[in-house]
DNA sequence: TGCCAGGCCGGGT
DNA sequence: ACCCGGCATGGC
């Protein structure tokens, strides 16, 4: 009961002192896509620069990424690290996307959510987080996007344990949030920021965090 | 300067 | 089921 507590208090704090995060990032569903590959493990900042490059390339699209030498593709987001790895995994996905529905995502995001999360599941380089992120962000279904700074603000208030598993974690704020898919939107987006910004693994800046300190350490 | 970033995979036990 | 190493650049 504590941690449902928790989660709607936070959330009613968070956009009452932080206001909407305009979030995905993104300028379309495949943009979605993309970025939350790209961000695997890494930091933002550096995800722009990379997907700046494949536009400024003419090798963004889904076709471009299909038909593009791979090479070409982890030379050109190679600021986003793990630069091999993540040019076989646009390469599965956009030819996945290819093969099964002709390029066209809206005919992928027509899929139940069930059915569409374990789609995108066995697709290889697609986990968790990447996969709900892209449901929530691109498709719109209300999914809740667990990450490692939801995990972190959790723990650092002494409500769950480090070793959590992921599904737990979604379990416990889909029950306590209504399924609305423009709160789950807004509420992972606000975790993100505090947990950028106040959140940090070493350092956290608890004093000025908008959720306050509520663990003594 | 070192530590960290909006994870995921594969192999071993 | 759990644990661990590998993947890799750029920001602060």
């Amino acid at each position: 009961m504590e941690k449902k507590d928790f989660i709607q208090g936070a959330y009613n704090t968070l956009i009452e002192e932080l206001g909407p995060q305009k979030w995905w990032p993104a300028d379309s569903p495949w943009e979605v896509i993309v970025g939350a590959i790209l961000t695997q493990n890494t930091n933002w900042k550096n995800v722009r620069k990379a997907i700046e490059n494949l536009k400024g390339a003419g090798l963004f699209s889904i076709e471009n990424i299909v038909s593009a030498d791979i090479k070409d593709i982890s030379e050109l987001i190679k600021p986003s690290g793990y630069f091999n790895q993540k040019a076989k995994k646009l390469k599965a996905i956009a030819i996945h996307i290819k093969r099964n529905y002709g390029y066209d995502l809206n005919e992928l995001f027509k899929k139940p959510v069930d059915e569409l999360r374990a789609e995108l599941l066995s697709i290889w380089g697609i986990g968790k987080e990447t996969a709900d992120s892209i449901i929530l962000y691109a498709a719109e279904k209300p999914v809740f996007v667990v990450d490692r700074y939801t995990i972190r603000i959790l723990s650092r208030h002494g409500l769950i344990d480090d070793d959590y598993e992921y599904d737990d974690i979604q379990k416990l704020f889909i029950e306590t949030l209504p399924k609305d898919t423009r709160i789950y939107n807004e509420y992972h987006a606000l975790l993100v920021n505090i947990g950028k910004n106040y959140c940090l693994k070493k350092e956290p800046r608890c004093e000025n965090c908008p959720l306050g300190i509520m663990l003594d350490r």
